[in-house]
DNA sequence: ATTTTGGGCACT
DNA sequence: GTGCCCAAAATT
C-alpha cells in the first residue's frame, strides 16, 4: 500500500502515517490535506525514513484528502529544515513552518476589490467626503486601507463609492510583480569596486557554493557590488535573496534597487498584510519573484530556482533571535546556499569573528573594499575620559563634545548623538522612600517616556500613565528620573544650543515607512541639525551633511558580562562612527568612556580593527566560546516560580557526566521574570571535540515535565539573557 | 493543539 | 443512574 509520512504544524504531535489513495500523486515536499480525529490538517509529506515515526499498521491508517495545488518544496530546503532543526535542538515540523507562507497562501487565486476616485466632484459635500476627497487623490486600495489614509471611517467611503465618488476596480491577488531588468542603468563603479563585483558575478554565472565574505569599510559601497551579483543572476534568470536586518529600515536600499534595476524587489517581513504575504509567497513559490528582500524569516521560503543569497549586515545580531526557532540567520543562509549549491554574499563593515576566521582559513573567499566611495575619509576617532572630563552636574554631554556640536551648527553642519536606550529616563524611584518602579512581569525597571507621559517597560509591553505622587510612601513631587535615555539627551540639547533642530530617532519616533522617509527627507535637505538616536540609527543612512558623531556611553553594552558584548560594542561603535564625514567634509568622532583601556574602546579609538579581532579571539579563547569551544544555554521557563524551579533542578540533577562537557546552573536567569513568566538558566560550555547538540538531546529527551513548563534550547546565544 | 474518554463525585 | 468536571489519552 502507498503510504505517506507527514510532518504535521501542531506541538507536541509527531510525525503521522497515512495511505495515499489511488490515483494521488504525492511526493516528498507535496502539502496535503489529511483528517485527524474530526479535524482537517495541514501536512507536509516527508521522506519516511528520514523521520522517526511508530509503526501504524497499514489497516489503521486514514487516506490523504487532497494535495494543494504548489509545487512541492525542494530537496534542498529539505536538507536545510533538517539541518537547522539538528543544530537548534528545534523540532522539525517547528522549522518547516517557516517554509510557508500563510494558509491562504496555499490556495490560489481569487481576487480583491480596491477603490479610486472616478474624479467626479459634486457641488455639494459633507465634511468628511470633502477630506476624502483631496486626501485620496491618486491612491487606490482596499476599502480599509483607504480609510486610514483619509483618516475618515469605512462607512463614509462606502457612501461614496454607492454615491458614484469612487469606484470599484478588481485586483488578481496573484498579480505578477514588476520585472527587475539586470540592464536598466549600470552604474559607474570604482575600481576596487568593479574587481569586487566581477569575483561576485563570475561566482554566480558560474553557480554552485561558493561563499564570499564581502569586508568593505562603512561607505564604501558594498551594496553597488553585490548588486553587479544580482544583475548577473537576473540575467541568467534565477532568484535572488538578499537579507537585511531590521526589514522596517530599508527605505534607502530600496530606493537604489529601483534605480538600479527599474522596478522594486519583492518584500518579505512579518507585518506583511495577508494579501500582501499571499501574493509574495506564491510568487516566491512560481519562480515569478525575481528578487526578494527580507527579514530573516525570508531564508526558508520555497524558492522556486535559488541563484543567490546576499547577507548585508551579516555580523547584525538581529540575525539571531527567535521567532519560535532560535536560529542565526547568518549562518543557515551559508548552509542554504551550500544545499542549493549557490554562491553566498556576506556584506559587512564589522564582520562577525567567526566570519573572519573562515575567510582567514580560505573557507570563505576574502573581498575587500578599504576606502570609502568616492574619495570620502573614514572620520577621526577620539575618546572622552569621562572621569578626566566629567560633563557638568546633571548632564551626560562632556564640554567637549558640545563645544564640537556647536561649532557644527554654526558651520551648518549636523551631528549625530548615539545612545542605545530608548526613551527618557531608564529607572524612576523616589527620593524619600526609595521606591522604584518595577515592571509587574518581568525582572526590569520602567523607562520613562516623557513624550508619552509614561512609564513603561521594554520586555512585556507593560504601561503606566506618568505618575504624580510615590505609590508607596504617597508622597508628592517626589520622583526623580535616574540615568539618560534619548529623550532627555535631547532635552540637554535643546537646553545647550536651543537654536538647534532636533531630531529623536528611537522606534518610538520612527515606527512606519512614512515617519522613516520623512525623517530621511528633513535629514538630507539640512532640515536638522542634531540627531539623537538608538541603534536606528548606526546603520543605513546617508547624510553627507553630518560631520560630528557622538557616542554617550561606550560603556553601556559592555555591561552584564555578556560574551558577546565586546563585538556588539565594537560593531555597533563603528557602524555609527561611520556615518560621520560621508560627504565632502571630514567626519569626527567622540566617544564618552569611563573605561578607555578597554580592548574594545581602546582598539576603537585606535581605529586598529585587527587589535580589536585579537583580543577578541583571546577573550573567546579563555571563555571557551566559539571558535575555540561552544555555548549552549537551556532556559526553564513556567508561570509558576517553583515549577520553573523544581524542573530545572530535575534538569540539573541528571545532568550527564563528560569530559569535554561543563554544565553549570541551574540559577535564576538574568531576567529572572520575563513577560510573567520565572525562569532558570543551564550553561552548557563544551569543547570542539564534544557533540554538543546529540548530549542535549539524549539528557532533555529522557525528562518529562508538567504542562506548564517550557524548555528553550538556545544553541550559541548571543545574549546570555 | 484539539478532541475524546473515563474516573470520581455530587445529586437525584 | 445521570450529569458534570477535570485529567489523561489519543489523534496516523
Amino acid at each position: 500500500m502507498n503510504r505517506a509520512r507527514l510532518l504535521v504544524f501542531n506541538a507536541a504531535l509527531g510525525p503521522l502515517d497515512y495511505r495515499v489513495p489511488d490515483g494521488m500523486a504525492v511526493e516528498p515536499g507535496s502539502l496535503v490535506i489529511a483528517p485527524l480525529g474530526p479535524r482537517q490538517i495541514l501536512g507536509l509529506v516527508w521522506e519516511p525514513e528520514r523521520l522517526p515515526a511508530s509503526e501504524v499498521p497499514d489497516a489503521r491508517l486514514r487516506p490523504l484528502l487532497e494535495v494543494l495545488p504548489v509545487p512541492p518544496l525542494q530537496a534542498p530546503l529539505r536538507r536545510l529544515i533538517e539541518w537547522t532543526a539538528d543544530y537548534y535542538c528545534a523540532p522539525v515540523a517547528a522549522v518547516a513552518r517557516m517554509a510557508l507562507g500563510s494558509s491562504a497562501a496555499l490556495r490560489g487565486g481569487g481576487t480583491t476589490t480596491e477603490y479610486r476616485l472616478t474624479g467626479e466632484r459634486p457641488a455639494r459635500l459633507t465634511p468628511q467626503r470633502a477630506v476624502a476627497l483631496e486626501k485620496l487623490h491618486g491612491e487606490q486600495a482596499t476599502i480599509r486601507e483607504l480609510a486610514a489614509i483619509a483618516g475618515v471611517s469605512e462607512g463614509v467611503l462606502r457612501g461614496m463609492a454607492g454615491a458614484g465618488l469612487l469606484e470599484p476596480v478588481t485586483i488578481d491577488l496573484d498579480r505578477p510583480y514588476p520585472r527587475a531588468r539586470p540592464d536598466f542603468a549600470v552604474p559607474e563603479l570604482s575600481s576596487a569596486q568593479r574587481a569586487a563585483a566581477e569575483t561576485f558575478v563570475a561566482a554566480t554565472k558560474a553557480g554552485g557554493f561558493a561563499p564570499v565574505l564581502l569586508d568593505g569599510v562603512t561607505g564604501s559601497g558594498k551594496t553597488e557590488c553585490y548588486f553587479e551579483a544580482i544583475a548577473a543572476a537576473l540575467a541568467k534568470g534565477t532568484q535572488v535573496l538578499v537579507l537585511l536586518p531590521e526589514i522596517a529600515l530599508t527605505q534607502n536600499f530600496l530606493r537604489r534597487f529601483e534605480q538600479r534595476f527599474g522596478a522594486p524587489p519583492v518584500l518579505w517581513h512579518s507585518s506583511l498584510k495577508s494579501a500582501e504575504r499571499r501574493r509574495a509567497w506564491r510568487a516566491i513559490v512560481s519562480g515569478d519573484a525575481q528578487v526578494v528582500v527580507g527579514a530573516r524569516s525570508a531564508l526558508f521560503m520555497p524558492f522556486a530556482r535559488l541563484g543567490l543569497i546576499v547577507v548585508d549586515e551579516a555580523h547584525e545580531v538581529s540575525f539571531k533571535q527567535d521567532d519560535g526557532v532560535r536560529y542565526n540567520a547568518r549562518d543557515v543562509a551559508v548552509i542554504r546556499a551550500r544545499f542549493e549549491a549557490v554562491p553566498v554574499i556576506l556584506a559587512s563593515a564589522t564582520p562577525a569573528l567567526e566570519s573572519m576566521q573562515l575567510a582567514d582559513a580560505g573557507i570563505y573567499t576574502r573581498v575587500e573594499l578599504p576606502d570609502r566611495f568616492g574619495g570620502a575619509q573614514l572620520p577621526a576617532i577620539e575618546l572622552i575620559d569621562l572621569r578626566a572630563e566629567p560633563p557638568d552636574r546633571g548632564r551626560w554631554l562632556a564640554p567637549r563634545l558640545v563645544a564640537e556640536m556647536r561649532e557644527r551648527l554654526a558651520h551648518g553642519e549636523q551631528s549625530l548623538l548615539f545612545l542605545n536606550r530608548r526613551g527618557y529616563a531608564p529607572l524612576t524611584l523616589c527620593r524619600n522612600c526609595g521606591y522604584r518602579f518595577q515592571c509587574p512581569n518581568c525582572t526590569a525597571w520602567l523607562v520613562e517616556h516623557r513624550l508619552s507621559r509614561r512609564l513603561a517597560c521594554h520586555h512585556c509591553g507593560h504601561q503606566v500613565a506618568q505618575p504624580e505622587a510615590c505609590p508607596e510612601c504617597g508622597t508628592p513631587e517626589c520622583l526623580v528620573a535616574c540615568g539618560p535615555g534619548v529623550e532627555r539627551i535631547a532635552d540637554e540639547v535643546a537646553e545647550l544650543l536651543p537654536e538647534a533642530r532636533l531630531a529623536v530617532v528611537t522606534s518610538d519616533t520612527l515606527n512606519t515607512p512614512e515617519r522613516i522617509a520623512e525623517f530621511v527627507a528633513a535629514a538630507e535637505e539640512k532640515l536638522i541639525d542634531v540627531i539623537v538616536g538608538t541603534q536606528l540609527v548606526t546603520k543605513g543612512y546617508h547624510f553627507p551633511e553630518l560631520t560630528l558623531v557622538g557616542v554617550v556611553d561606550a560603556d553601556l553594552g559592555l555591561e552584564g558580562g555578556d560574551l558577546r558584548a565586546g563585538e556588539r560594542t565594537y560593531q555597533q561603535i563603528a557602524q555609527v562612527a561611520g556615518r560621520a564625514g560621508r560627504g565632502e567634509k571630514p567626519g569626527e568622532v567622540l566617544i564618552q568612556t569611563r573605561h578607555p583601556e578597554a580592548a574594545v574602546i581602546a582598539a576603537l579609538a585606535a581605529g586598529d580593527r585587527d587589535a580589536f579581532y585579537a583580543a577578541e579571539t583571546e577573550a573567546r579563547r579563555e571563555a571557551g566560546a566559539p571558535p575555540f569551544g561552544r555555548w549552549a544555554a537551556i532556559i526553564v521557563s513556567s508561570e509558576d516560580e517553583a515549577e520553573a524551579r523544581d524542573a530545572a533542578r530535575a534538569i540539573g540533577g541528571s545532568r550527564p557526566s563528560l569530559p569535554d562537557v561543563a554544565i553549570y546552573g541551574p540559577a535564576p536567569a538574568p531576567m529572572a521574570l520575563l513577560r510573567g513568566r520565572h525562569r532558570f538558566r543551564l550553561l552548557i560550555n563544551a569543547r570542539r571535540s564534544a557533540q554538543l547538540q546529540d548530549v542535549i538531546r539524549e539528557w532533555l529527551g529522557a525528562l518529562r515535565f508538567p504542562p506548564g513548563v517550557r524548555i528553550a534550547i538556545d544553541i550559541d546565544p548571543y545574549s546570555f539573557v
